[in-house]
DNA sequence: CGACTTTGACCGGCGC
DNA sequence: GCGCCGGTCAAAGTCG
């Protein structure tokens, strides 16, 4: 009906409990990029605008490689350096005339060796879509964090040529410090 | 009972 | 202008 709306979300301090926290995947060059510490070795922010990197079937783009041996025993066996030019992450420019949405068009995509698609990262996602894609037998699932306000958007899919690995895209920054308060 | 998932419909951009 | 296609909405259902 209407075409602009949003999602009435309440407050999501619930429980969180979770007994993966120790090990919970925090993708480290988006956490960097958003609060911007003084890390002169992260500037990877502005090279994570991965375009449709999925549609035109290029060569991968990024990948923290994460085993995950049982849903409670995550191991992160993230490569992802701190440069692009060592770590696994390949940016895309954005090509010119590309619409970036809000002005902030920030992507990474992630994949990772997983059974299940559901992997802890330490947020509270809700799922709002899901979604078959074309060139995949696979669907598309959209996550937004539960966090209201917070704009950050994930889609998890597995990759349609392994589907041993699942392709987590994160996109936004996330309004609020974490997951929990811990 | 509240928060979340499910699922088809809807929307808008883009290519033809 | 039309149809395809990825992304989002939102009502109904589900779960704890």
């Amino acid at each position: 009906m209407d075409g602009n709306y949003y999602p009435n979300s309440t407050n999501m301090s619930d429980h969180y409990n979770s007994s993966t926290f120790g090990s919970a995947y925090y993708p480290p060059e988006m956490m960097e990029s958003e609060y911007g510490e003084n890390h002169p070795n992260f500037e990877v922010s502005e090279f994570f605008e991965l375009d449709d990197w999925m549609e035109e079937d290029q060569t991968f783009m990024a990948s923290g490689y994460t085993t995950m041996q049982s849903p409670h025993d995550q191991e992160v066996i993230n490569t992802g350096g701190t440069t692009s030019q060592h770590s696994n992450i390949v940016n895309t420019n954005n090509r010119n005339g590309r619409r970036e949405r809000n002005g902030k068009g920030e992507k990474v995509a992630f994949k990772t060796k997983s059974e299940v698609e559901i992997l802890d990262d330490g947020f509270k996602w809700r799922k709002y879509g899901k979604k078959m894609v074309k060139n995949s037998p696979n669907p598309r699932n959209y996550y937004r964090c539960s966090v209201e306000g917070c704009p950050v958007k994930k889609r998890v899919e597995r990759d349609r040529e392994d589907q041993r690995y699942v392709i987590t895209t994160y996109e936004g920054i996330h309004n609020h410090q974490g997951p929990s308060l811990f």
